[in-house]
DNA sequence: CAAACTATGAGACATTTTGTCTCAGTGTTG
DNA sequence: CAACACTGAGACAAAATGTCTCATAGTTTG
């Protein structure tokens, strides 16, 4: 970028006025994302939606999917940290604030785009692969302090545990349109909780994991 | 459609030539959805794929979004009917075979452009409420079966227990990448079947159900 | 403060894509 | 065989896309 001439300052860009179009392209593109989806989000409808010109678009962004790789990432994953006993309890507290964030649209928005893109976007597919494996290491390491409290029998396979946790929130918000009731989270968390069922010796769960896009 | 002239035989259209072109049209949106996902899906694109003329795509489907809705809906849904007793086994099996399903690309790329589509398509959010519709009718049948056999304590709300079971399939399968284990299946079924937890009095789950797309 | 930078806005420009239309050719039906 | 109807090929205007130039103005440096 910068008007052809090679990068002087290394790739940090702490020109003002490049930090103001980029934060408006990035406010436009989250917005557009939102409201009509990513088919929306082209560098006319940017420039347009941000009160830029379409050139700074394409300085910023040469390709819109790396725009919105970037809007996609920026919502951070604030959830399931710092774990506390009781872990039912803890559990309870971040499903509530994870279906209170899956309630919103942008958020719906972002996460379905994300899920969506992954199956044709190498990039988008890593993008997703790295929040499940924060997800994932995070409720694993909760259960790990659940079972040295002697709060759960046996500790389950930490993936098998999230998808038991997080799918059903997925689906009751994304296709099933409704809100995440207490007695749901709380029928979730019980039932993971009690480690009902087969353990997992030589499960095979993730066996194929993390594969890459395109076309089969 | 049909060259300007006014429909004279109802809506229904018996050429062999509309329905060969349609057949070749419908065939070549499905490819390209599963290859490269729905922007891929431009009437050129189909011209080429299905080896006809770009006006006779646009003389069969004139919006492709229609032509995309049509191909989601083709898949139709063979799922969950017919329940037997035991219902732990037969829950085992329909959740295998929905498995098996969602891990084929081209259902991936129907269910998540379902999923993904509904927050911005009117029309598509139709489809999705009509086909979790279906799904929690069979499900809730099923459950009745199994009360009725003395199989479970208290029968859970229809919709929480569809959100327990296809929940973690779909979360396994979109967004872990990964393979659903018969030892997860078991899990599952148990837990549901187990009837845990708090029961359902006044469960405000699908309080806000069936929203409306479009920007909020 | 003044000069050297550097991102921006506005627009020109060629190219591609999109949507509509016409018309001759041909498969289909009666 | 004759009337009908869909198709393929292409023309066409409009819109979108990607790249470029240059004057202007905001920013940094000396």
């Amino acid at each position: 970028m910068r008007q052809g001439v090679a990068e002087t300052r290394e790739s940090v860009q702490d020109d003002p006025r490049w930090a103001r179009s980029r934060a408006a392209i990035l406010k436009a593109a989250a917005t557009l994302l939102r409201q009509e989806g990513p088919s929306a989000v082209t560098h006319q409808r940017l420039a347009k939606q941000a009160g830029v010109a379409r050139a700074t678009v394409y300085r910023h962004w040469p390709r819109t999917e790396a725009l919105l790789l970037q809007v996609m990432a920026a919502e951070g994953f604030p959830f399931f940290q710092h774990p506390t006993i009781p872990i039912r309890a803890w559990l309870h507290t971040r499903l509530r604030e994870l279906a209170d964030d899956l309630a919103q649209p942008a958020v719906q928005a972002t996460t379905l785009t994300l899920m969506h893109g992954a199956l044709w976007d190498r990039d988008i597919a890593a993008q997703r692969d790295q929040l499940v494996g924060v997800l994932t290491e995070r409720v694993a390491a909760a259960l790990d302090v659940a079972h040295d409290a002697g709060e759960m029998p046996q500790p389950p396979d930490p993936a098998d545990a999230v998808a038991a946790l997080v799918g059903p929130l997925l689906y009751r918000t994304a296709l099933q349109a409704g809100a995440v009731s207490d007695t749901l989270i709380e029928t979730l968390v019980e039932q993971v909780m009690t480690g009902r069922a087969a353990s997992v010796p030589l499960d095979r769960a993730l066996q194929q994991r993390s594969v890459q896009p395109s076309a089969p």
